[in-house]
Parts: C-alpha cells; structure tokens; sequence
DNA sequence: CACTTGACCTGTCCGC
DNA sequence: TGCGGACAGGTCAAGT
C-alpha cells in the first residue's frame, strides 16, 4: 500500500508523537511478520525510550535508546496508529478516522507506552513485516543493500536519476520505476502519476526515451511527491496516517483511480491496463507508446 | 543475466 | 443471497 509519500506522513506524524516515550509492554503473536523471540523483545525493547522516528525508502524506523531499532514494511495494507491513554482504546478521534476501536482484527503487534499511551501495527493482508534489530545493523540488511536512492534527496539530480534509469534501458519505463533497487520509494500510484505528467507512455522502454524526457519525468515525479506528502498521502482503502486519518492525494491525481474519466490535460477518457502485472491508468491521447 | 510471473494473505466487489 | 473469480497501493523467489 503506502509509497514514499505515505510512509513519509506517517513517519513525521510518529516523530511528533514517540520520542521519549518509554516502551512498557509489547504484545505480538505473529512469527512470520515478526520473528524477533520474546526474550530479545524484554531485553532490548521493553523498558527502552524511543529516541526517533526515521526513513529509508518505504521503511520505517523507530529508534531506541537500547541501541536497537524496530524496522518496519507497511507493504499493502500496513497501518502504524497512536493513541493516546486518553483515548482508550476507541474510535473517538477528532478527526475521521478509517479505524475504530483497537485492538481489532487486523493488530498484529500493540506496544504499549509508560502512561498508557498505545500503538498499534495494524495490517489486513500479513505482507508487511516488524524486526527489532541493533541499529549499526540496520543498513546491513538485504532490503537496504540493494535499495536505490532517495528521489527527494537534496543531492539527487535529474542527472543521477537518467543514468539509474538507463542501466535498464531494455525495459519498459514503468517497471523500472517499480523496481525498488532503482530508485526508492516510487509505488503505482505516483509511477502513473508521473508519468503523466511526463507524457510517457509506461510500456515505453527506457531506451527509447530522451535524456530530456527523462529529466522532465524525475521533475514530474519530484512534484507529485512532494504535492503527496503536503497532503498527507493518498488513501485509497486502507492508507491512514499515525493517528488514524486519511490522506486526500488522490482528490489531486490526474489518472490513479480515474479510469472513465476525461484526462485533465486534453480531455480524452482515461484508460486502465495492466503494466508489469500492476493495474496501470494512463491517457491515450497524451501518452501514446511508441512502436 | 535480465526480465516477467506467481506467491504471499485477507477482504471486497462484480458478474452470473 | 450465494458463489467463483478478479483485484488491491509491495516485494521476493522462481521461472523463462
């Protein structure tokens, strides 16, 4: 589920909420998702203060003053939710919320803080996963070996980012952009969304699109990135922020989710397909592949 | 080797 | 209303 814009969200959102909370009890049956022995959990989590709230591409990463971190995928249908004592454990936010009362079936791990604040890793479909792992550790770990570079890193440039889209100069450009080891943190939506904006068709290979076409997607995708995380992500299903809201991205999406509708750019109707197994929405009229 | 396809899960929606 | 099948925002492993 979540891309970068979302996780982004939600991590700013835990970084205002967590650091200097102390973790008081952790409650977690779910091996496959997180593995971690209840042992290692009381030694090197429970009694820790979290310290802050971080990312790498789509991961989360919650540190701790144990010199250990939880890392954390939200994949499909991950959410991370705060909720303060105060709250309980009920639906009653200010704010409309997509989540009610928790615990609910979908909590695979609750951590509970000093003071009886609470969060709660919530996640429908099981792909995502949680590790504790020592933080000099984290970056040793196979995902973050391979990941590409961060799109909205001060010193990315439209330059790096056509040399890491050439060495797969063979594929279609909306795989490429898929593909994590690439460039981090792009998902379906703001692939389709940026290319678009680009006016690239995605089955279009990357060899055969110009240097300056190139330059025009990392702007494109640049800007829809940044749009995303200042409002706060795109809620399609199950997407919520660390206190339970929805992100209102896909009120601004030109194709995502459009399908039937007129391009906002000419007007023709959106279509949908399938590209690199993914469902895939694009204008004809402006993105037409080239033979 | 490079690229594509299925698998992982659960839930929902759509057509018959 | 019931049932089967397709599909869902991500990533790996296995296949071609």
């Amino acid at each position: 589920m979540p891309e970068l814009p979302e996780v982004e969200t939600v991590r700013i959102g835990l970084d205002r909420l967590l650091p200097g909370k102390i973790i008081e009890r952790v409650t977690f049956d779910w091996p496959k998702g997180f593995p971690n022995t209840p042992a290692d959990v009381d030694a090197f989590l429970v009694g820790a203060r979290i310290t802050a709230v971080k990312r790498r591409a789509k991961v989360l990463l919650i540190e701790l003053d144990s010199k250990y971190s939880l890392v954390i995928h939200l994949k499909m249908t991950g959410q991370l939710v705060f909720r303060g004592a105060e709250q309980a454990f009920g639906a009653g936010h200010p704010n409309a919320s997509l989540v009610g009362n928790l615990p609910d079936k979908s909590t695979r791990v609750t951590f509970t803080f000093k003071g009886g604040d609470h969060l709660f890793f919530n996640d429908q479909r099981k792909f995502g996963w949680v590790r504790l792992l020592p933080t000099a550790e984290v970056p040793q770990i196979d995902f973050f070996q391979k990941v590409g570079p961060e799109p909205l890193a001060k010193d990315f440039t439209a330059t790096d980012f056509a040399n890491r889209l050439r060495r797969r100069n063979g594929s279609g450009i909306k795989a490429v952009l898929l593909d994590q080891t690439v460039v981090a943190g792009i998902g379906n939506i703001y692939a389709d969304e940026s290319l678009w904006g680009a006016k690239i068709h995605p089955l279009e290979k990357v060899g055969q699109v110009s240097d300056a076409r190139l330059k025009m997607l990392y702007q494109k995708l640049v800007d829809v990135l940044r749009l995303s995380i200042e409002k706060g992500g795109s809620t399609d299903k199950n997407y919520v922020d660390a206190e339970g809201k929805r992100g209102s991205y896909l009120t601004f999406a030109n194709v995502f989710r459009r399908e039937g509708k007129p391009c906002p750019r000419c007007g023709t109707t959106i279509i949908k397909t399938r590209v690199a197994g993914r469902g895939t929405h694009l204008c004809p009229h402006c993105q037409k592949e080239l033979v």
